[in-house]
DNA sequence: CTCGAAGAATTCGACATCGAAATATTAGCA
DNA sequence: TGCTAATATTTCGATGTCGAATTCTTCGAG
Protein backbone atom coordinates (compact mmCIF):
# COMPACT_ATOMS: atom_id res chain seq x y z
CA UNK A 1 0.00 0.00 0.00
CA UNK A 2 1.68 2.87 -0.97
CA UNK A 3 -0.63 5.49 0.61
CA UNK A 4 -0.76 5.36 4.34
CA UNK A 5 -4.39 4.33 5.62
CA UNK A 6 -6.81 7.53 6.08
CA UNK A 7 -7.80 8.35 9.52
CA UNK A 8 -11.35 8.06 10.82
CA UNK A 9 -11.61 11.73 11.07
CA UNK A 10 -9.85 11.84 7.63
CA UNK A 11 -12.60 9.43 5.93
CA UNK A 12 -15.41 12.07 7.40
CA UNK A 13 -13.98 15.24 5.92
CA UNK A 14 -13.88 13.17 2.82
CA UNK A 15 -17.15 11.56 2.84
CA UNK A 16 -19.00 15.17 3.66
CA UNK A 17 -16.98 17.13 1.10
CA UNK A 18 -17.86 14.72 -1.76
CA UNK A 19 -21.74 14.66 -0.65
CA UNK A 20 -22.04 18.51 -0.08
CA UNK A 21 -19.99 18.90 -3.61
CA UNK A 22 -22.55 16.44 -5.08
CA UNK A 23 -25.24 19.04 -3.92
CA UNK A 24 -26.29 17.82 -0.55
CA UNK A 25 -26.65 20.06 2.71
CA UNK A 26 -23.53 20.55 4.69
CA UNK A 27 -25.01 20.49 8.29
CA UNK A 28 -26.85 17.57 7.38
CA UNK A 29 -24.07 15.68 5.95
CA UNK A 30 -21.89 16.27 8.83
CA UNK A 31 -24.50 14.50 10.89
CA UNK A 32 -25.75 11.75 8.74
CA UNK A 33 -21.86 11.05 7.59
CA UNK A 34 -20.68 10.91 11.46
CA UNK A 35 -23.79 8.38 12.32
CA UNK A 36 -23.14 6.34 9.34
CA UNK A 37 -19.29 5.40 9.81
CA UNK A 38 -19.55 5.39 13.56
CA UNK A 39 -22.42 2.95 13.07
CA UNK A 40 -20.02 1.00 10.54
CA UNK A 41 -17.11 1.07 12.87
CA UNK A 42 -19.46 -0.39 16.00
CA UNK A 43 -20.43 -3.04 13.57
CA UNK A 44 -17.11 -4.27 12.84
CA UNK A 45 -16.18 -4.65 16.61
CA UNK A 46 -19.35 -6.40 17.43
CA UNK A 47 -18.93 -8.75 14.28
CA UNK A 48 -15.72 -9.53 15.93
CA UNK A 49 -16.38 -9.94 19.30
CA UNK A 50 -19.21 -12.05 18.62
CA UNK A 51 -16.94 -14.47 16.45
CA UNK A 52 -15.48 -15.36 20.19
CA UNK A 53 -18.90 -16.32 20.81
CA UNK A 54 -19.73 -17.96 17.51
CA UNK A 55 -22.93 -16.27 16.95
CA UNK A 56 -22.96 -14.48 13.40
CA UNK A 57 -24.45 -10.85 13.67
CA UNK A 58 -27.67 -11.79 12.07
CA UNK A 59 -27.95 -14.39 15.18
CA UNK A 60 -26.65 -11.93 17.52
CA UNK A 61 -29.56 -9.54 16.27
CA UNK A 62 -32.07 -11.78 17.22
CA UNK A 63 -31.09 -12.77 20.51
CA UNK A 64 -31.16 -8.85 21.61
CA UNK A 65 -34.48 -7.97 19.68
CA UNK A 66 -35.88 -11.20 21.89
CA UNK A 67 -33.89 -9.12 25.39
CA UNK A 68 -34.80 -5.47 24.23
CA UNK A 69 -38.71 -6.83 23.92
CA UNK A 70 -38.55 -8.93 27.14
CA UNK A 71 -41.63 -11.03 25.85
CA UNK A 72 -41.70 -13.20 22.92
CA UNK A 73 -42.40 -12.35 19.59
CA UNK A 74 -43.51 -14.29 16.59
CA UNK A 75 -41.26 -14.95 13.44
CA UNK A 76 -42.60 -11.93 11.46
CA UNK A 77 -41.86 -9.51 13.99
CA UNK A 78 -38.30 -10.39 13.85
CA UNK A 79 -37.75 -10.83 10.84
CA UNK A 80 -39.04 -7.31 10.85
CA UNK A 81 -37.52 -6.10 13.57
CA UNK A 82 -34.15 -7.46 12.18
CA UNK A 83 -34.39 -6.18 8.68
CA UNK A 84 -34.70 -10.27 6.95
CA UNK A 85 -36.74 -11.67 4.85
CA UNK A 86 -39.09 -14.27 7.03
CA UNK A 87 -38.23 -16.68 4.99
CA UNK A 88 -34.73 -16.10 6.35
CA UNK A 89 -35.33 -16.44 9.64
CA UNK A 90 -37.15 -19.69 9.40
CA UNK A 91 -33.08 -21.11 9.01
CA UNK A 92 -31.49 -18.86 11.51
CA UNK A 93 -34.04 -19.86 14.28
CA UNK A 94 -33.42 -23.87 13.39
CA UNK A 95 -30.38 -22.84 14.03
CA UNK A 96 -30.65 -20.95 17.45
CA UNK A 97 -33.39 -23.27 18.58
CA UNK A 98 -30.52 -26.61 18.02
CA UNK A 99 -28.13 -24.42 19.96
CA UNK A 100 -30.58 -24.01 22.20
CA UNK A 101 -30.66 -19.98 22.79
CA UNK A 102 -34.21 -19.97 22.03
CA UNK A 103 -37.51 -22.05 21.99
CA UNK A 104 -40.54 -22.15 19.51
CA UNK A 105 -43.62 -22.23 20.88
CA UNK A 106 -47.13 -22.55 19.23
CA UNK A 107 -49.60 -19.95 20.61
CA UNK A 108 -52.39 -21.75 22.00
CA UNK A 109 -55.14 -18.60 20.47
CA UNK A 110 -54.34 -18.75 16.96
CA UNK A 111 -52.82 -21.75 15.88
CA UNK A 112 -51.09 -20.18 12.17
CA UNK A 113 -48.68 -18.01 14.83
CA UNK A 114 -45.51 -19.28 16.89
CA UNK A 115 -43.96 -17.27 19.39
CA UNK A 116 -40.48 -17.57 19.95
CA UNK A 117 -38.36 -16.64 23.33
CA UNK A 118 -35.02 -16.34 24.81
CA UNK A 119 -34.17 -19.96 26.82
CA UNK A 120 -32.11 -19.06 30.12
CA UNK A 121 -28.96 -19.87 27.95
CA UNK A 122 -29.69 -16.91 25.62
CA UNK A 123 -30.81 -14.34 28.24
CA UNK A 124 -27.28 -15.53 29.56
CA UNK A 125 -25.23 -15.51 26.12
CA UNK A 126 -26.94 -11.98 25.99
CA UNK A 127 -25.81 -10.27 29.33
CA UNK A 128 -22.63 -11.26 28.41
CA UNK A 129 -22.13 -9.67 24.80
CA UNK A 130 -23.63 -6.60 26.57
CA UNK A 131 -20.81 -6.25 29.53
CA UNK A 132 -18.27 -7.08 27.21
CA UNK A 133 -19.29 -4.31 24.71
CA UNK A 134 -19.73 -2.04 27.33
CA UNK A 135 -15.81 -1.62 27.44
CA UNK A 136 -15.48 -0.83 24.15
CA UNK A 137 -18.31 1.99 23.95
CA UNK A 138 -17.36 3.28 26.99
CA UNK A 139 -13.80 3.66 25.22
CA UNK A 140 -15.21 5.15 22.30
CA UNK A 141 -17.32 8.13 24.42
CA UNK A 142 -13.94 8.55 26.96
CA UNK A 143 -13.57 12.10 25.72
CA UNK A 144 -16.91 13.26 26.30
CA UNK A 145 -17.97 14.72 29.29
CA UNK A 146 -20.94 13.02 31.16
CA UNK A 147 -23.03 16.44 30.62
CA UNK A 148 -21.83 16.35 26.92
CA UNK A 149 -22.56 12.55 26.57
CA UNK A 150 -26.20 13.90 27.90
CA UNK A 151 -26.09 16.23 25.63
CA UNK A 152 -25.51 13.91 22.21
CA UNK A 153 -27.87 11.42 23.92
CA UNK A 154 -30.44 14.11 23.62
CA UNK A 155 -30.04 15.63 20.38
CA UNK A 156 -30.22 12.01 19.06
CA UNK A 157 -33.71 11.11 20.63
CA UNK A 158 -35.37 14.40 19.52
CA UNK A 159 -33.83 12.75 15.76
CA UNK A 160 -35.63 9.38 16.62
CA UNK A 161 -38.81 10.83 17.40
CA UNK A 162 -39.59 12.21 13.89
CA UNK A 163 -38.51 9.31 12.49
CA UNK A 164 -41.72 7.56 12.42
CA UNK A 165 -43.71 10.73 11.01
CA UNK A 166 -41.85 10.63 7.89
CA UNK A 167 -42.36 6.66 6.34
CA UNK A 168 -44.16 8.43 3.13
CA UNK B 1 -50.73 -8.17 15.03
CA UNK B 2 -52.56 -8.26 17.90
CA UNK B 3 -49.75 -5.59 19.64
CA UNK B 4 -49.84 -1.94 18.17
CA UNK B 5 -46.60 -1.47 16.14
CA UNK B 6 -44.10 0.44 18.78
CA UNK B 7 -43.04 3.45 17.73
CA UNK B 8 -39.17 4.61 17.31
CA UNK B 9 -38.95 6.28 20.53
CA UNK B 10 -40.55 3.27 22.44
CA UNK B 11 -38.56 0.96 20.82
CA UNK B 12 -35.09 3.13 21.77
CA UNK B 13 -36.24 3.24 24.91
CA UNK B 14 -36.85 -0.59 25.54
CA UNK B 15 -33.45 -1.29 23.86
CA UNK B 16 -31.83 1.31 26.26
CA UNK B 17 -33.05 -0.51 29.83
CA UNK B 18 -32.48 -4.09 28.53
CA UNK B 19 -29.02 -3.25 27.87
CA UNK B 20 -28.86 -1.20 31.24
CA UNK B 21 -30.22 -3.86 32.79
CA UNK B 22 -27.92 -6.57 31.66
CA UNK B 23 -24.91 -4.33 32.98
CA UNK B 24 -24.61 -1.75 30.11
CA UNK B 25 -23.44 1.75 31.43
CA UNK B 26 -26.63 4.08 30.97
CA UNK B 27 -25.15 7.51 29.83
CA UNK B 28 -23.24 4.92 27.06
CA UNK B 29 -25.76 3.10 25.58
CA UNK B 30 -28.29 5.90 25.40
CA UNK B 31 -25.91 7.16 22.78
CA UNK B 32 -24.88 3.87 21.19
CA UNK B 33 -28.29 2.41 20.74
CA UNK B 34 -29.56 5.91 19.66
CA UNK B 35 -26.80 5.96 16.98
CA UNK B 36 -27.37 2.30 15.82
CA UNK B 37 -31.18 2.90 15.46
CA UNK B 38 -30.94 5.68 13.67
CA UNK B 39 -28.27 4.31 11.35
CA UNK B 40 -30.78 1.28 10.43
CA UNK B 41 -33.21 3.28 9.90
CA UNK B 42 -31.21 5.34 7.15
CA UNK B 43 -30.36 2.19 5.88
CA UNK B 44 -33.87 0.89 5.56
CA UNK B 45 -34.69 4.75 3.52
CA UNK B 46 -31.29 4.12 1.05
CA UNK B 47 -32.39 0.46 -0.04
CA UNK B 48 -35.92 2.21 -0.94
CA UNK B 49 -34.18 4.60 -2.48
CA UNK B 50 -31.52 2.81 -4.81
CA UNK B 51 -34.15 0.52 -5.69
CA UNK B 52 -35.67 2.96 -7.85
CA UNK B 53 -32.10 3.31 -8.88
CA UNK B 54 -32.10 -0.66 -9.21
CA UNK B 55 -29.05 -0.62 -7.40
CA UNK B 56 -28.37 -2.79 -4.48
CA UNK B 57 -27.15 -1.31 -1.47
CA UNK B 58 -23.36 -2.85 -1.34
CA UNK B 59 -23.04 -1.30 -5.39
CA UNK B 60 -24.21 1.57 -4.09
CA UNK B 61 -21.35 1.23 -1.35
CA UNK B 62 -18.81 0.75 -3.94
CA UNK B 63 -19.95 3.79 -5.89
CA UNK B 64 -20.07 6.50 -2.77
CA UNK B 65 -16.87 5.12 -1.85
CA UNK B 66 -14.54 6.28 -5.33
CA UNK B 67 -16.74 9.36 -5.08
CA UNK B 68 -15.62 9.85 -1.54
CA UNK B 69 -12.10 9.37 -2.29
CA UNK B 70 -12.24 11.10 -5.34
CA UNK B 71 -9.19 9.00 -7.34
CA UNK B 72 -9.17 5.10 -8.13
CA UNK B 73 -9.19 2.91 -5.39
CA UNK B 74 -7.89 -0.85 -6.33
CA UNK B 75 -10.70 -3.81 -5.40
CA UNK B 76 -8.94 -4.35 -1.90
CA UNK B 77 -9.51 -0.86 -0.71
CA UNK B 78 -12.74 -0.81 -1.90
CA UNK B 79 -13.56 -3.90 -0.11
CA UNK B 80 -12.04 -2.76 2.88
CA UNK B 81 -14.27 0.56 2.99
CA UNK B 82 -17.69 -1.34 2.20
CA UNK B 83 -17.14 -4.02 4.83
CA UNK B 84 -16.77 -6.83 2.37
CA UNK B 85 -14.57 -10.13 1.79
CA UNK B 86 -12.02 -8.78 -1.14
CA UNK B 87 -13.30 -12.07 -2.71
CA UNK B 88 -16.60 -10.94 -3.44
CA UNK B 89 -15.59 -7.66 -4.92
CA UNK B 90 -14.65 -9.36 -7.75
CA UNK B 91 -18.32 -9.96 -8.86
CA UNK B 92 -19.44 -6.67 -7.80
CA UNK B 93 -17.19 -4.67 -10.02
CA UNK B 94 -18.00 -7.11 -13.06
CA UNK B 95 -21.66 -6.08 -12.70
CA UNK B 96 -21.02 -2.45 -11.95
CA UNK B 97 -18.55 -2.98 -14.97
CA UNK B 98 -20.99 -4.48 -17.13
CA UNK B 99 -23.19 -1.33 -16.32
CA UNK B 100 -20.75 1.01 -17.21
CA UNK B 101 -20.49 2.92 -13.90
CA UNK B 102 -17.11 2.01 -13.49
CA UNK B 103 -14.06 0.87 -15.53
CA UNK B 104 -11.34 -1.44 -14.32
CA UNK B 105 -7.42 -0.03 -15.36
CA UNK B 106 -4.10 -2.31 -14.83
CA UNK B 107 -1.49 -0.51 -12.89
CA UNK B 108 1.44 0.13 -14.89
CA UNK B 109 3.88 0.01 -12.11
CA UNK B 110 2.65 -2.88 -10.35
CA UNK B 111 0.76 -5.66 -12.49
CA UNK B 112 -0.46 -7.13 -9.15
CA UNK B 113 -2.72 -4.23 -9.05
CA UNK B 114 -6.40 -3.35 -10.97
CA UNK B 115 -7.57 0.40 -9.99
CA UNK B 116 -11.08 1.28 -10.27
CA UNK B 117 -12.33 4.41 -11.25
CA UNK B 118 -16.06 5.67 -11.67
CA UNK B 119 -16.77 6.21 -15.15
CA UNK B 120 -19.29 9.21 -15.83
CA UNK B 121 -22.09 7.83 -15.88
CA UNK B 122 -20.97 6.59 -12.35
CA UNK B 123 -20.44 10.08 -10.90
CA UNK B 124 -23.71 11.34 -12.83
CA UNK B 125 -25.15 8.45 -10.48
CA UNK B 126 -23.92 9.44 -7.15
CA UNK B 127 -24.81 13.19 -7.54
CA UNK B 128 -28.31 12.23 -8.56
CA UNK B 129 -28.68 9.96 -5.55
CA UNK B 130 -27.12 12.40 -3.10
CA UNK B 131 -29.52 15.44 -4.31
CA UNK B 132 -32.19 12.59 -3.97
CA UNK B 133 -31.72 11.43 -0.39
CA UNK B 134 -30.48 15.05 1.23
CA UNK B 135 -34.20 15.74 1.37
CA UNK B 136 -35.20 12.48 3.46
CA UNK B 137 -32.18 13.42 5.68
CA UNK B 138 -33.26 16.95 5.99
CA UNK B 139 -36.52 15.91 6.91
CA UNK B 140 -35.20 13.90 9.48
CA UNK B 141 -33.19 16.66 10.66
CA UNK B 142 -36.29 19.47 10.80
CA UNK B 143 -36.55 19.31 14.28
CA UNK B 144 -32.89 20.30 14.88
CA UNK B 145 -32.19 24.44 15.02
CA UNK B 146 -28.91 24.65 12.90
CA UNK B 147 -27.09 25.82 15.87
CA UNK B 148 -28.42 21.72 17.65
CA UNK B 149 -27.24 20.50 13.96
CA UNK B 150 -23.39 21.83 14.81
CA UNK B 151 -23.53 20.90 17.74
CA UNK B 152 -24.55 16.67 17.31
CA UNK B 153 -22.24 16.98 14.36
CA UNK B 154 -19.41 18.54 16.81
CA UNK B 155 -19.85 16.39 19.33
CA UNK B 156 -20.31 13.07 17.09
CA UNK B 157 -17.10 14.38 15.64
CA UNK B 158 -15.17 14.06 18.65
CA UNK B 159 -16.41 10.38 19.01
CA UNK B 160 -14.88 9.95 15.62
CA UNK B 161 -11.75 11.26 16.54
CA UNK B 162 -11.13 8.67 19.15
CA UNK B 163 -12.41 5.52 16.56
CA UNK B 164 -8.84 5.02 15.29
CA UNK B 165 -6.94 4.84 18.73
CA UNK B 166 -8.93 2.02 20.22
CA UNK B 167 -8.71 -0.77 17.42
CA UNK B 168 -6.60 -2.76 20.25
C1' DC C 1 -72.69 -21.96 7.42
C1' DT C 2 -69.92 -21.82 3.57
C1' DC C 3 -66.61 -20.10 0.65
C1' DG C 4 -63.09 -17.05 -0.71
C1' DA C 5 -59.71 -13.61 0.86
C1' DA C 6 -56.13 -12.55 4.09
C1' DG C 7 -52.36 -13.75 7.21
C1' DA C 8 -48.37 -16.62 9.03
C1' DA C 9 -44.81 -19.77 8.62
C1' DT C 10 -42.29 -22.70 5.74
C1' DT C 11 -40.20 -24.79 1.39
C1' DC C 12 -37.83 -24.12 -2.87
C1' DG C 13 -34.81 -22.43 -6.59
C1' DA C 14 -31.65 -18.58 -7.79
C1' DC C 15 -28.10 -15.66 -6.49
C1' DA C 16 -24.67 -13.05 -3.36
C1' DT C 17 -21.20 -13.62 0.02
C1' DC C 18 -17.74 -15.93 2.58
C1' DG C 19 -13.17 -18.30 3.57
C1' DA C 20 -9.72 -21.10 1.62
C1' DA C 21 -7.03 -22.25 -2.14
C1' DA C 22 -4.98 -20.95 -6.60
C1' DT C 23 -2.45 -17.74 -9.57
C1' DA C 24 0.48 -14.11 -10.60
C1' DT C 25 3.56 -10.49 -9.39
C1' DT C 26 6.64 -7.93 -6.45
C1' DA C 27 9.95 -7.23 -2.56
C1' DG C 28 13.56 -8.62 0.43
C1' DC C 29 17.69 -10.90 1.40
C1' DA C 30 21.60 -14.11 1.23
C1' DT D 1 21.21 -13.30 -9.23
C1' DG D 2 18.09 -16.77 -7.15
C1' DC D 3 14.88 -18.12 -3.72
C1' DT D 4 11.47 -17.33 -0.33
C1' DA D 5 7.92 -14.56 1.76
C1' DA D 6 4.44 -11.24 1.07
C1' DT D 7 0.77 -8.91 -1.60
C1' DA D 8 -3.30 -8.53 -4.83
C1' DT D 9 -6.71 -10.52 -7.34
C1' DT D 10 -9.45 -14.14 -8.77
C1' DT D 11 -11.61 -18.96 -8.66
C1' DC D 12 -14.17 -22.42 -6.18
C1' DG D 13 -17.20 -24.95 -3.00
C1' DA D 14 -20.30 -24.17 0.95
C1' DT D 15 -23.62 -21.42 3.20
C1' DG D 16 -27.01 -17.52 4.00
C1' DT D 17 -30.50 -14.66 2.04
C1' DC D 18 -34.09 -13.36 -1.06
C1' DG D 19 -38.63 -13.53 -3.51
C1' DA D 20 -42.20 -16.57 -5.13
C1' DA D 21 -44.96 -20.34 -4.40
C1' DT D 22 -47.06 -23.58 -0.82
C1' DT D 23 -49.62 -25.07 3.18
C1' DC D 24 -52.39 -24.29 6.89
C1' DT D 25 -55.42 -21.45 9.68
C1' DT D 26 -58.43 -17.60 10.65
C1' DC D 27 -61.56 -13.94 9.40
C1' DG D 28 -65.56 -11.95 7.17
C1' DA D 29 -69.29 -11.27 3.64
C1' DG D 30 -73.23 -13.11 1.93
Amino acid sequence: MATRKPTAPELHRQAVAAYVAAGGEESVQRVITAVASLSKKLDQWYARQLADLDLASGEWAVVAALAKAGEPLTPSQLADLTNVAPSSMTHRLDKLAERGLVERAPDATNRTRVFVALTEDGWQLFSLAIRGSDVVESDVLQDLSEKERGELARLLEVVIARLDDIEA
